[in-house]
RNA sequence: GCGGAUGUAGCUCAGUUGGUAGAGCGCAACCUUGCCAAGGUUGAGGUCGCCGGUUCGAGGCCGGUCAUCCGCUCCA
């Protein structure tokens, strides 16, 4: 069997296998792309949903101090104010007068020198070059219309802290949880869905009493380290690590990431931070709005501090991902396998006629019908059997099942296990219940 | 943003000194009573990233632009 020249990084592999399963496709392909945006195809908009359910389901669903939220992407500049992020969320750019290159300050060698030009002391002011994306609202365009794309989730949790605790009658520690999209202008995007400039986030804000802080932020280390682990990422691949000083953003008196090995080095999936009481007092000032808790039984007012996990959905998918990939020699054949936990997974079951004869059809749509209601499945009945189980290892689909001439006779099953390749022969009638003990 | 490289079919690539495009795999249809990418037949699919220029003629040359990768830098 002949085989198609080697690819050698598994990060090309991973790209490849996204366009070719339809997992992840450039925008505007069409077009030529667009920078550091990306589509999510029939495949990957299972996966994504995947993860982010799953983290919903950890974060809200299973626990009883946690609520939801959605909130706007669009919001007024008054918000970011009082963030910090109109402010701090910025990098310092200058441009030289002569030739009109722009340059980061502070990654000029030598400041009174343009690089591009050579002039002496051509450059203006250092100016802010702000993250955030910004838009204006309604027919005029201009001052007093501005309006800003979150850079992040977190503050639609603070603006809407009050209105959270009263209504879901919530008393500190408590947490809300938010799964949504941001948007920040970086510099320099890049490692396919790693950095880009529209992404996806997980964020909960949970706050606490003032002294509880410390044991909640190690609290929630911990438990967001466990919620990769036990979706499958391996322990060797994953670490916590706490931040330098100088490393802090401007709103955190305390930050350990959660990083991934990826093929180009370690990367962070998530931020722990230890807010303190900087978001809630920010808000109350700029807003004139009391956003403290009362404590009955201490008898007192106080504004809770905020421990926030901060995920990114779709470098965590990516991440799922690169941590399924799998490759191995099948009678002289490569088998590419995505291993993915069957929470993960796109698809949990493939339907599979071993035949495309009239005689078989009726009871694989039986088949489907039976699985379709209760599981993500995917129906494949073209070329020979081989090749689909191979077609679904590529989009990890832990059971196939396939109906085959008997099972008209003896109305049962074969059902393939992706990781195992093997095969037990079940009744139609336990069907469901074979799938159910092995699959959420 | 800077430096370097690259862009030809869904994927991986080949296209000799310019003479208007090929392969393998994949995909689709049919045949094969068939369980781990099998075999046979047939077929779809490309204005060679995009725009402009040079030329009788451009996938090969020139300019611009968009995108990707690597390095630097930076960053959830």
């Amino acid at each position: 069997m002949e085989q198609a020249e080697p690819i050698d990084s598994l990060m090309e592999k991973i790209v490849n296998l996204c366009k070719r399963r339809g997992v992840i496709f450039q925008s505007a392909d069409i077009y030529g792309g667009f920078r550091s945006t990306y589509d999510y195809g029939p495949v990957g908009s299972l996966l994504l949903r995947n993860v982010k359910e799953a983290w919903w389901k950890s974060m809200v669903q299973l626990r009883h101090d946690v609520v939801g939220l959605d909130a706007s992407i669009l919001s007024p500049p008054a918000v970011w104010e009082a963030s910090g992020h109109l402010e701090n969320f910025s990098d310092p750019l200058v441009d030289c007068k002569e030739c009109n290159e722009r340059f980061r300050e502070d990654q000029l060698e030598d400041l009174g020198t343009c690089p591009a030009c050579n002039a002496e002391n051509s450059f203006t002011e250092a100016r802010a070059f702000n993250l955030m994306f910004k838009t204006h609202a309604g027919p005029v365009e201009g001052a007093g219309h501005d309006v800003y794309l979150r850079p992040e989730t977190a503050q639609g949790m603070f603006t809407n802290f009050k209105l959270v605790q009263e209504t879901a009658r919530k008393k500190p520690p408590f947490g809300i949880a938010q799964i949504g999209k941001s948007f920040r202008n970086e510099i320099t995007p890049g490692n396919f869905v790693f950095r880009t400039r529209e992404f996806e986030q997980m964020e909960m804000e949970f706050f606490v009493p003032p002294n509880e802080a410390n044991e909640w932020f190690e609290y929630w280390c911990k438990e967001r380290m466990n919620w990769y682990l036990d979706l499958g990422i391996p322990e060797e691949k994953i670490q916590l690590r706490p931040h330098d000083a100088d490393e802090l953003s401007h709103y955190s008196s305390g930050t350990s990431d959660i990083e991934f090995l990826f093929p180009w080095g370690w990367g962070e999936l998530e931020g722990v931070a230890n807010r303190g009481d900087f978001d809630l007092r920010a808000h109350a000032q700029h807003s004139g709005e009391k956003l403290t808790y009362f404590d009955p039984e201490l008898g007192e007012h106080y504004v809770p501090h905020v421990i926030e996990p901060a995920a990114g959905a779709t470098r965590s998918m990516m991440a799922f991902l690169l941590a399924a990939y799998d490759e191995e020699y099948v009678n002289d054949d490569l088998r590419t396998v995505l291993r993915f936990d069957e929470r993960i997974a796109p698809y949990k079951v493939a339907v599979l006629p071993l035949s495309r004869k009239e005689t078989l059809t009726p009871t694989a749509q039986e088949i489907f019908d039976l699985v379709k209601s209760r599981w993500m499945s995917d129906y494949d009945e073209t070329q020979n059997i081989g090749k689909r189980y191979r077609r679904q290892d590529e989009l990890g689909t832990p059971y196939c099942v396939t109906i085959d001439f008997d099972t008209i006779d003896d109305r049962a099953v074969t059902i393939r296990d992706r990781d195992t390749m093997e095969q037990d022969r079940v009744s139609i009638d336990q069907l469901v219940n074979y799938l159910g003990e092995r699959l959420s």
